[in-house]
DNA sequence: ACCTAAAGCCTTAGTAGTGAGACGTTCACC
DNA sequence: GGTGAACGTCTCACTACTAAGGCTTTAGGT
């Protein structure tokens, strides 16, 4: 009957400017305080989940190989967090915060979670839990789907 | 009663990692045709809105001046977009696609709209329409949002 | 007319990140 | 217990930007 794709590209421009919108006033108020997103984004996932792998903050936070390595590089510079051995996997290393980089975390993540708050309340309460539904029922379906659908090949394993 | 920030939280959270799957998936697709992200939407832009200013560009697609002039220079030098001067303000450029860009960016939109619609396909068009209206609440107000607070400045203009 | 402020684009230097490959380590299987 | 594949991290060369400042042109007040 009705086509759906416009419905669908429109459906991924307002998410992407939504996302957007969102990411510019968290982008504001963490760089205000001398961190970058992504330097941000490690050091909250630290601070909430405790010492990790690289390898795991490299898929929490999206970035390649090269760049949790770069970036932990960074961080351990300014003395916020610091590498540690894994005892089980000689190939792995922990990241985690020290007590600098655990104060400074402590001390924004507050005013962070109150950026998010004021920009989104714009909706109420109920609109922002029928949001958060709708938008994991869309984000887990897009991330199971294969990124090319390969015509037919999907079908049977190797 | 119920605070809201925690569901705020989980707003942003989702409403990123959303994003950023669809994301995934119209950047596989639109690089298996040579082109960035960034260099895909400013074609499009052209091929939907007509001959468009720098500035112009810039804005739709969030890029610093430097940046469009980078960009522009990148896709003009590969022929797919000229620049022309403006007759009504000399400091002003139009960017336009030559044939070139306009048959390439024909024959790969339709394509791309296929792959926004199967990865946004988890959902029913009744749920799509609902989330476009909601995000788009979101996104508006979000971007109307002054950046900072700055306490109570805002209420008296300069 | 002029003078200043601002707009529009470009230049330059620097940064955050990617991607491919190297290296050491571990696992699974024979 | 040895071998090959897979894994986790790092290195290096490169790309796509950003930020700040510069030049030309325009607009607006006086």
């Amino acid at each position: 009957m009705t086509d759906p794709t416009p419905t669908a590209l429109k459906l991924y421009v307002v998410l992407s400017r939504a996302s957007e919108a969102l990411h510019a006033h968290t982008k504001a108020d963490i760089e205000s305080h001398g961190l970058s997103h992504t330097e941000f984004a490690i050091l909250e996932a630290l601070f909430h989940k405790g010492p990790m792998l690289l390898g795991e903050v490299q898929k929490k936070i999206l970035v390649s190989s090269g760049g949790i390595t770069f970036l932990i590089d960074k961080l351990e510079k300014r003395g916020l967090v610091t590498r540690r051995l894994c005892e089980t996997d000689r190939r792995a290393r922990y990241a985690e915060l020290t007590p600098e980089g655990q104060a400074l975390i402590a001390g924004i993540f507050p005013e962070h979670a109150e950026v998010i708050r004021r920009a989104t309340a714009g909706l109420g309460l109920a609109d922002q839990r029928k949001l958060i539904e709708l938008l994991k029922a869309l984000g887990t379906e897009a991330e199971a789907l294969e990124p090319r659908p390969t015509g037919l090949a999907a079908a049977s394993k190797p």
